[in-house]
DNA sequence: CGACAATTTCA
DNA sequence: GAAATTGTC
């Protein structure tokens, strides 16, 4: 086969596995020698705490994908492949790289992240300096940018229409896996005297932050158990996914976040089984298509990342006082009084997960509870959550706040009580995560501060002592906010 | 159960 | 002209 390029290195950033990935199948089928670098972004990690269990899954999920292409080589006839690792500004240290290995080309996936944008277009003018070409490639969604557009040439605001025309368009070849595999006799060796292996945490300046012990677990073997046990759970996928103590949910997300799985092979088999007629199938699909939806928003809309979608739900006043901020810490730290929340905020705490029904709860909580800027939690979530993605993310919080695309009416105000009583009627959730309220009843649960005093007597419980009253009363919160929210119909 | 509020989006 | 993720009172 002629090959237009002798070398090639492929730069692997939210992308980390050896499988059905763009950019590696289109730099193997391009060279003939291929190497495969990722690079610890000082530029992202020197502001972070140093034990971050994000830190930790990337470095974890690196010897995967080092494993991963030492056995691709090997198969292939080449004993000596395997992952490069720097540590540096990225945008500088990649640049270099590819000058070192003098190779023709780099490869990478498209990121759509404003920041991401930025750093890729300084590294495409600086290899273009270099006489390096640098490619791109579409991976992270099914769908991007410009792809599912409105019959009048303009991007979906509204979710369903979006939905029905992604669907319409979906056929096999957008979902087809690249057969990174039928290529990888063009993986080329690591230089002789290079570091082989990954860098550990404390290499970089890290320490662990226990992901063994949740456990998560790491990498394209990480991701491909958890996709196997919940292929066994799809089906009931629609009835389990908003109930927090019940094991719905695929957990992938944290996997889709970094690329340790494909979106394709997901939304091929999620696509495969709803049409086999799989109710929870096609429910967990449309999530897939959130994803896209709020990627393609983000993209189209970049001023959503610091302004509201809608620009008259800016004219909001949102509480910033001294008892906002308090009110805010005792939200991050889970002692609002209300169980529910406080669970939720606990479960983000202690794992950096949290369930994406009790993403809703804690986000209405905040902004329609407390009256607090919808901006403050979404940088909370931004440094807790293990699968933080800025669009999704955005996309939450606005869509909570009702200031975003497609969002929830203004007028619409979970009531977490309610919301736990639905979700969690037992309190099997509410009693992992707070266990001084173990012993009280199922009814009491959910509003200890109505519990009968026989109740908490019987179960060791002193509110305001070992766990707090309730910080605001939800029934006035609730006529403050549709106050505060009348500001958006006025007309200008 | 309808009201919330009547608006905006999309074909 | 039909329809609009996930509610509440």
């Amino acid at each position: 086969m002629d090959k237009p390029l002798d070398t090639a290195l492929v730069w692997f950033r939210r992308d980390l596995r050896a499988q059905d990935h763009a950019a590696l199948y289109h730099a193997l089928r391009s060279a003939r020698r291929v190497w495969c670098a990722f690079v610890f972004d000082t530029d992202i990690l020197t502001p972070l705490p140093r034990a971050d269990r994000r830190v930790e899954f990337i470095r974890e999920s690196l010897v995967d994908l080092d494993t991963q292409l030492r056995a691709l080589g090997q198969a292939h006839g080449q004993t000596h492949a395997g992952l490069i690792v720097r540590h540096g500004p990225a945008a500088s240290e990649i640049v270099t790289l590819a000058r070192q290995l003098r190779v023709q080309a780099v490869y990478a996936n498209r990121d759509y992240e404003p920041h991401a944008v930025e750093r890729d277009n300084r590294v495409r003018g600086d290899l273009a300096h270099a006489g390096i070409a640098w490619h791109t490639s579409k991976d992270q969604v099914v769908f991007e940018t410009d792809e599912v557009m409105t019959a009048a040439g303009t991007p979906y605001g509204v979710f369903t229409p979006y939905k029905n025309a992604w669907l319409k368009k979906l056929s096999p070849f957008y979902v087809r896996a690249y057969p990174v595999a039928r290529h990888a006799a063009a993986l080329a060796a690591r230089p002789d005297g290079w570091a082989a292996g990954v860098p550990t945490l404390g290499d970089i300046g890290f320490e662990p932050a226990g992901l063994q012990d949740l456990p998560i677990p790491t990498g394209g073997t990480g991701a491909r158990a958890l996709l196997d046990d919940f292929l066994e759970r799809i089906d009931d996928y629609h009835d389990t996914r908003d109930f927090p103590a019940v094991k719905g949910p695929s957990y992938l997300s944290v996997h889709l976040r970094f690329g340790t799985v494909s979106i394709r092979e997901l939304a091929r088999l999620a696509w495969d089984r709803a049409r086999g007629g799989s109710r929870g199938a096609e429910v967990w699909l449309s999530e897939l298509i959130w994803r896209d939806f709020y990627h393609q928003v983000l993209h189209h809309h970049p001023h959503v990342v610091k302004r509201a979608f809608r620009p008259e739900y800016d004219r909001i006043r949102w509480e910033h006082g001294k008892t906002a901020q308090a009110h805010f810490q005792a939200w991050c730290e889970g002692r609002t009084g209300y169980p529910l929340v406080d669970a939720a905020m606990a479960q983000l705490n202690h794992t950096g997960y949290m369930h994406n029904r009790l993403r809703m709860v804690t986000a209405s909580f905040l902004v329609k509870d407390l009256g607090i800027d919808w901006r403050w939690g979404e940088r909370y979530f931004a440094e807790k959550l293990n699968d933080f993605d800025l669009a999704a993310n955005n996309g939450g919080w606005q869509w909570a706040a009702s200031s975003g695309c497609d969002a929830q009416p203004w007028f619409r105000i979970f009531n977490p009580v309610t919301q736990s009583e639905k979700f969690d009627p037992s309190g099997r959730f509410i009693r992992r995560y707070l266990p001084q309220l173990a012993g009280l009843p199922d009814a009491a649960l959910h509003a200890p501060w109505k519990a009968r005093p026989v109740d908490l007597a019987a179960a060791n419980l002193v509110l305001g002592e070992h766990y707090p009253q309730p910080i605001v009363q939800h029934d006035v919160a609730r006529e403050r906010t549709l106050a505060r929210y009348a500001v958006v119909k006025e007309v200008r």
